[in-house]
DNA sequence: TAAGTATACTAAATCGATTTAGCAAGCATT
DNA sequence: AATGCTTGCTAAATCGATTTAGTATACTTA
């Protein structure tokens, strides 16, 4: 059962190739091909299933239909949960995703991408590690569409979707102050990148509101679950009084928690417990885990929005957007002790 | 900054094609190409960054090097872990990963598999949605490898990596029954997949031996979170004897696990609680849940390996293995009464 | 010295589509 | 009767690689 191709196709019906063509892809009748033979052609196709080969279109149109993606790990619940929607959005619009994980590093990113490149891709779809600007002006410059998510490089003019950082980050704090928390430690990645940045100014802007000191974790950003847990662990040592963390991202919150159950700290009651991004089991938790959730479905649905309007031409190729969406925060136990009513 | 393509470089340094071709799959030697050329070529490439079009090679060698990945839901924390490792695996013998979600619908994956067809992709790795058994049957026959994971049909010689569910899925049961547990429910998906269905008679197994009675709840498969906790939250009111729950698969126990909060029932004291699959939180959760964790890594590891054996050659065609791995059994306090060692 | 064989390289076919340019027949118009 | 416009269709170029089947020269060897 070899593959049947175009050509064999119009050998069979012996017509030209030209004319198969021009049928298949709707041009029949811009090209006075006749009703009738359209239709035998339409017929014959349809009963032979056949499928064209994309590799051969994409060699002769320049256009694959295809998006590639770079997230930094497809196995965190925050872009694989990012992933599924970009692939459902992309699909409906008859685009293929292509994605792999760049482990925030920017040489296996600028690699994926060169690969990418050299198969073609339409567009890219990137939550950028550090490092890769000139990469990503480079793609602009050849008239590749981008469109960064998550984070971006300020200096880089983009299309980019992110939240509101700083503004969750800010009210994740207050709320914290709210509940009567004073000593708050802002655990976070060792990261210049503008996402954590922000998250960082959210936090240290509620603080110095009320004059309170800070207590800023920075943890290197490659090292393993356990490695985390224990770092987290002796810096809650270290600062006894501090009687609530706000963790920066998710899995350092994964292994945060670890921590404190290891120093058999209870929530909320010796300390409250925030963090940003949620996950489906927080809810569960006891006691369950305040967090602030990112709107992963339009986020996903902006991307594709941005990209397919560069795509199409509906919007102008050097007139980049910056869209900003709102988080919601789930006010759960972890942050909120009984007495709070009456502190 | 146009894309540059062997012909420029051919007319740049005089030569021919073939020449550059030959220089750059390593085929100078064989080929009789002096050192000198060969020299000035590479360095020419290296210079202008070269990089060949992979969908003109694909086009003339049929080899794209790149793998189509078909999962249930890339979001579910087994397959996008999966997925990860698949990716590190394929990347490192140079093969790239497309995928996509099949959301187990046989429609939608026939769609999945003509596209991916259409785009020339070498080899498959499909968790399969059941009613594909003659497409897979299909892409064996023109050639093209697959490999099935996670699930298979019984009927249908294919290469296969599973785990030991039927032992596992006892051994679990076994595990409850040893803690004093009787009237063990079983909370598994209306669905025929082998995979169920040995976990099913794992558990029937074990029950039998001790001649007690089965809880069997099936949950209809896309159902929606909140419709799933209410089913099983309705069928443990309707069973107030039931003791333990034994969770067929990952996202129902997320689920369940609401169900037992909302129903104010204790574990392990109220109800044991364990889970095929394991998650991150799972240990973290109080009390910690008694999970059967699949070796993501040795799958993802035993699936490529298949696959690459029958892209490189290494295996016969028709020469189908299955793989089948064991799985670790995580005894947390989920299901292990304080009193289990005095009953 | 003729035949054989390395050596160094290349022309052209090929993969399977799309697309440009153009042919041929029929009809209307002047 | 010559010109121009439709209509209906096709030949051939093209995208950018790989690969087969050469060619031309130089060097052995009997």
């Amino acid at each position: 059962m070899k593959k049947i191709s175009l050509k064999d196709i119009a050998e069979q019906l012996e017509v030209s190739k030209t004319t198969v063509s021009f049928v298949l892809n709707g041009k029949a009748k811009e090209n006075h091909i006749s009703e009738s033979l359209t239709q035998k052609i339409l017929k014959y196709v349809e009963e032979v299933g056949y499928v064209p080969n994309q590799l051969a279109r994409g060699l002769r149109t320049g256009e694959t239909k295809v998006i590639g993606v770079l997230v930094e790990d497809i196995s965190d619940p925050f872009f694989s949960s990012i992933a599924r929607r970009i692939e459902e959005e992309a699909n409906s619009k008859g685009y293929k995703i292509v994605y792999c994980s760049t482990e925030n590093n920017a040489d296996k990113t600028k690699e994926l991408l060169e690969v990418y490149k050299s198969r073609q891709v339409d567009g890219f779809i990137i939550a950028p590690p550090p490092g890769i600007e000139k990469e990503i002006q480079a793609l602009q410059k050849s008239n590749l569409p981008v469109v960064l998510f998550d984070r971006y490089f300020p200096e880089v003019a983009t299309d980019t979707v992110v939240v509101e950082n700083q503004r969750s980050s800010y009210n994740a704090t207050n709320h914290l102050l709210h509940n009567g928390y004073k000593q708050i430690a802002f655990i976070t990645l060792a990261s210049e990148q503008v996402q954590m940045q922000d998250r960082l100014q959210g936090y240290k802007e509620a603080m110095e509101e009320q004059h309170l000191a800070h207590y800023i974790q920075k943890i290197p950003f490659d090292l393993k679950p356990k490695k985390i847990t224990k770092e987290i662990q002796a810096f809650l040592e270290q600062h006894p009084n501090i009687d609530a963390v706000f963790f920066a991202t998710n899995y350092l919150a994964d292994s945060g928690l670890e921590a404190i159950q290891n120093l058999g700290l209870e929530m909320p009651a010796d300390i409250g417990v925030v963090v940003f991004d949620d996950e489906k089991l927080f809810r569960l938790f006891r006691p369950p885990i305040t967090a602030i959730a990112q709107p992963i479905k339009e986020i996903a649905k902006s991307i594709v929005s941005l990209l397919l309007d560069k795509l199409t031409g509906a919007a102008k190729k050097n007139d980049y957007k910056k869209v900003e969406l709102s988080t919601t925060l789930y006010e759960r136990a972890s942050s909120v002790p009984v007495l709070a009513a009456s502190r």
